[in-house]
DNA sequence: CGCCCTTTTGATTCCGGTCAATTCCTGTGG
DNA sequence: CCACAGGAATTGACCGGAATCAAAAGGGCG
């Protein structure tokens, strides 16, 4: 098995302390009132925040650049499981231990931990921290249905094309029309399950349809969320719920 | 579009009342201290329990029988979000409401309802119910973590025997190597975003390996646990985490 | 028995992975 | 300032695999 594909960097004690200049990128921090507790940290692109399996003993959240969740199949692919953008809050574990490995994908990603042990009793004594991480796991949640109805679709056109949309609402809060992709096409691709070079052609079938507008690599403009979506979105699916006659015995 | 395919029934009254028999199957239940306000419910095949944004004003938990969280495209497919089996709750919305369609999808199928009010009146003044109820999530998220690790893979036959073996999981409790399914070939292609013919082929593509062993059509025996991952296992992926020399300046 | 749903199997087409080569982009050093 | 190097991105050729269309076999229930 290589390991060229992902150029992960060397392991490394998890902490990784460097002066953290002012914050750029103000995102609304449901967090905020554990400021007392926070620890600001800042990763180069490829450094491990956690592995698997490790213990859980810190909540994450991502002040400013890109993070992502992954695990590392036997055969030297990675899939990331869980792309991480500013505001994003990770590392709830499962029985006290991380699943999979996290790690930033950009340079210079800020990060603040919060020491579990410490949340926990703050969630414990004020209500009102408890729901705050409750919303951070439901957001938590809400990115993985995001990630399986995009696997979901069948055609990789469908899928790169429901990724940048995915991406536009999250990225710049609302949903701009304008995205500015902090990560590699293959960061692209070990998401949505697909070679480096599907992705890639995926986006250039998608601008000749007239559907984007590519400027450079990283800068995408979205022109025609109708062709991007193949007339495939949830949305519409769910309007469409207008069930035929039954056709089972009722 | 056409609706044959997933053949759902006609649109009901979300609740369905009849008469429960005594419970089999007996799950452990950690909501049970809710038994209260708990509401017995059963379903036929195809049953609606929920529809997409529709107000989240119910808990669930699968009792007994199999159902589905999915959405339903505008080609006529449908996608299974999430597979719900005895002892899995859902119902958890977002901002009140539920993103996606639930329904049975074996005949029979019980399930208990709690009212999401109050589940957080108890939850809000017993801290044991509110960390049940996140327990509840985290299993929840659990589920969406393995289909995401299943979506990942990249032939059919992989995406089944993992499919396979995650059963193996979750039915009987244990990691029993008999499984029982009660559902049909065309819910597990929804469930895996493959076509019908697809997961039947890839079934005895693996019973011709001597991978598994199948008895009529709904009974499995897995026989070679490794054939079956084919060297895919992410446990393994982990422990290989040895990373190399450091591409980038360090 | 006979109907309908489910499952399996076959033939064909198209899509995505792989291998390979070229171009683009950025930062470095002469 | 330009040349160079290395990684990132695109494009092409080829092949294997999954969707699709089609048909047949199995199974449960009236």
């Amino acid at each position: 098995m290589s390991w060229d594909r992902s150029s992960m960097r060397a392991a490394e004690p998890i902490w990784r302390h460097q002066p953290v200049p002012p914050r750029q990128n103000p995102v609304p921090d449901p967090l905020a009132s554990m400021a007392s507790a926070a620890r600001p940290l800042r990763y180069g692109r490829g450094r491990m925040i956690y592995a698997a399996d490790s213990p859980a003993r810190y909540l994450y959240r991502v002040v400013s650049g890109a993070a992502a969740r992954f695990l590392l199949r036997s055969d030297g692919r990675r899939q990331i499981i869980d792309l991480l953008l500013p505001g994003d809050v990770f590392g709830f574990g499962a029985g006290g231990k991380h699943r999979f490995n996290a790690a930033a994908i950009v340079d210079g990603t800020s990060i603040t931990g919060y020491p579990r042990a410490r949340v926990n009793a703050l969630a414990a004594a004020d209500p009102r921290i408890a729901a705050a991480v409750n919303e951070a796991m439901a957001a938590a949640a809400a990115r993985l249905h995001d990630l399986i109805v995009i696997l979901g679709h069948t055609t990789a056109e469908e899928k790169v094309g429901a990724f940048l949309l995915h991406l536009a609402g999250r990225l710049s809060g609302g949903s701009a029309d304008v995205i500015i992709l902090p990560f590699t096409r293959e960061d692209i691709a070990d998401y949505l399950a697909l070679s480096v070079e599907t992705v890639s052609r995926s986006l250039t079938l998608l601008r000749r349809r007239g559907a984007i507008r590519l400027v450079g690599s990283r800068h995408v403009k979205i022109l025609n969320r109708a062709v991007i979506a193949g007339g495939d979105d949830d949305r519409e699916a769910v309007d469409n719920l207008r069930i035929p006659a039954c056709s089972g015995r009722d």
